[in-house]
DNA sequence: ATCATTGTATTATGTAAGCAATACAAGATC
DNA sequence: GATCTTGTATTGCTTACATAATACAATGAT
């Protein structure tokens, strides 16, 4: 599990796990059911404190992405839960209506929020040449 | 001018005034021209340091949402100027991103997005029995 | 039973955010 | 030109956040 952090990116080291985790999850290169490093192998290979990979590892759980089996480990958990989707929807909800706020206040109209999202897809799906940190 | 600021709701006070400064002008309460109360005479009213107030306006400035005319006071700004509408574009923009690296993450589809956002736009601008907080 | 391995809890430290006290700068007004 | 009114700048306090050091708890393997 290749895993890198960029030390001061201004994003937090357990924030880049978790981000770089989930992204992993949904890329399939973790299944469910999968074993995830124990929290102290992971803090010792990328040179952190366990605690730190132990709020990571938290946070997850509690996204629905991974479970945590006390002393036998944490598994990537069964992600069609319909919790876990349902958890996820209201993450995207509150993301967008704050974005339908903001353009409110902007005096946008919906169809050209619409359109700008259509956009910045095509931008951030061709141009694949960024690195791989912004997940 | 009706400000409340709710102590301690979670968000800053500098940041309620702005948005209910924000939510004025979107809501047409407040006119391009119109001056806006001195930094001290809020500050009083809001029981407040004056800097806070300062700090709002000064957000509110860079917004493109008023203009200050240093010894003269606080103007709301003509709201269609080219450079307000391009720094709010980009404010748009960033928020856009982030939706759509989350929903990435989340395994939604454009697609799925997009009807997303005209289903919650529906709602929001239909059911407007809402506080007038979220603004 | 013992011990290795897993996640957990407690405590401390450095940094940044939010806010306030207070002094400053500069145009408006008389 | 004195002074009132406006926004500005500097500084310090308090709190929350991110990370670390270190000790604890519980289970599986022997």
């Amino acid at each position: 599990m290749q895993i890198h952090i960029t030390a001061s990116d201004g994003v937090p080291i357990y924030l880049q796990v978790v981000n770089q985790i989930k992204y992993l999850v949904a890329a399939g290169r973790l299944v469910a059911g999968e074993e995830l490093p124990p929290i102290r192998t992971l803090a010792e290979k990328l040179v952190v404190n366990p605690n730190t990979i132990a709020r990571a590892y938290r946070e997850l759980e509690m996204a629905g992405i991974v479970e945590k089996r006390r002393t036998a480990g944490t598994y990537v958990s069964d992600q069609g839960s319909p919790l876990a989707r349902r958890e996820r929807m209201k993450i995207l909800t509150d993301r967008i209506d704050q974005l339908l706020a903001e353009a409110g206040h902007m005096d946008v109209s919906l169809d050209e929020v619409l359109k700008l999202v259509q956009q910045r897809y095509s931008v951030i799906h061709t141009s694949r040449l960024k690195d791989a940190n912004d997940v």
